[in-house]
DNA sequence: ACGGGTGTCCTATCGAGCTAGGACACCGGG
DNA sequence: CCCGGTGTCCTAGCTCGATAGGACACCCGT
């Protein structure tokens, strides 16, 4: 799992990090009885505050998508798959309808929303390919 | 001109502000020369401070989308289209590449984006024509 | 039993950004 | 000329989140 925290986001580091789980788990890239990376070195790893990625893992603990077993290190919890995929599906519709209607907002036809996206994502099948 | 801040937004209403002014413009609902509502004013209506309007007109001032007249009011000034027009596209191209990229890490396919867009766009148009 | 790795918690500090309240200079209509 | 409306600036305080550094309890391999 390669986690990354994008510092020019509007959205705080916990939250980026806890979405980026969210979403692995969704995907399958992540799934139930797996280990996390422990909260001192993916800290090191991306560059940010122990605390801060404790927070992150707290939170999605919280929600029932991790599973902290105490002197071992957090899991991805049982039912996580389940409550992933809508939790995700509703943070991507929500994503996605904002986007939209800025693109709208500033005078953009759907037309030239359906084009940018697709060659958005001709880079980004590009880009997974290379790396 | 309808503006309105987003609270659960992560971008901060100063932000959120002067994009939707740089979109009115580029979509042509603001035209060079048009009058700005006056910070008190527009404060008291979106529920912020004065001062954070005054950030707002103060940045798309240095940025040479608005021209101040002292004393008077905040106007579109003459050679903002152009402008406005590029730094929307770029700013709706990264929304959207971003939203796209999210989508796809949480395992969507391309099909299933375009079907979400397809049917945000419908609520839009429904939502406008209400209104 | 011990030591290293784990999650958890605590206090303190810092920075960004909004809020609050006031002061000032400018313009224009009455 | 006056006075209300305008943009601009200033200081102060607040919240939120990240940062810093440390302490503790737990688990497991040695």
């Amino acid at each position: 799992m390669r986690f990354q925290i994008d510092s020019r986001s509007p959205s705080p580091p916990s939250e980026q990090l806890a979405d980026q789980v969210r979403f692995a788990v969704a995907s399958g890239r992540l799934a139930p009885g797996d280990r996390l990376p422990s909260v001192r070195a993916l800290a090191e790893e991306i560059r940010i505050n122990p605390n801060t990625v404790s927070r992150s893992w707290r939170d999605l603990e919280r929600e029932g998508v991790l599973e902290s077993r105490r002197g071992d290190g957090m899991f991805v919890a049982a039912g996580a798959l389940k409550s992933c995929r809508a939790a995700a599906d509703a943070l991507v519709k929500e994503r996605l309808a904002r986007a939209l209607a800025e693109a709208l907002g500033a005078g953009m036809s759907i037309e030239r929303v359906f084009e940018i996206v697709r060659n958005s994502y001709s880079g980004e099948k590009g880009r997974s390919k290379a790396s």
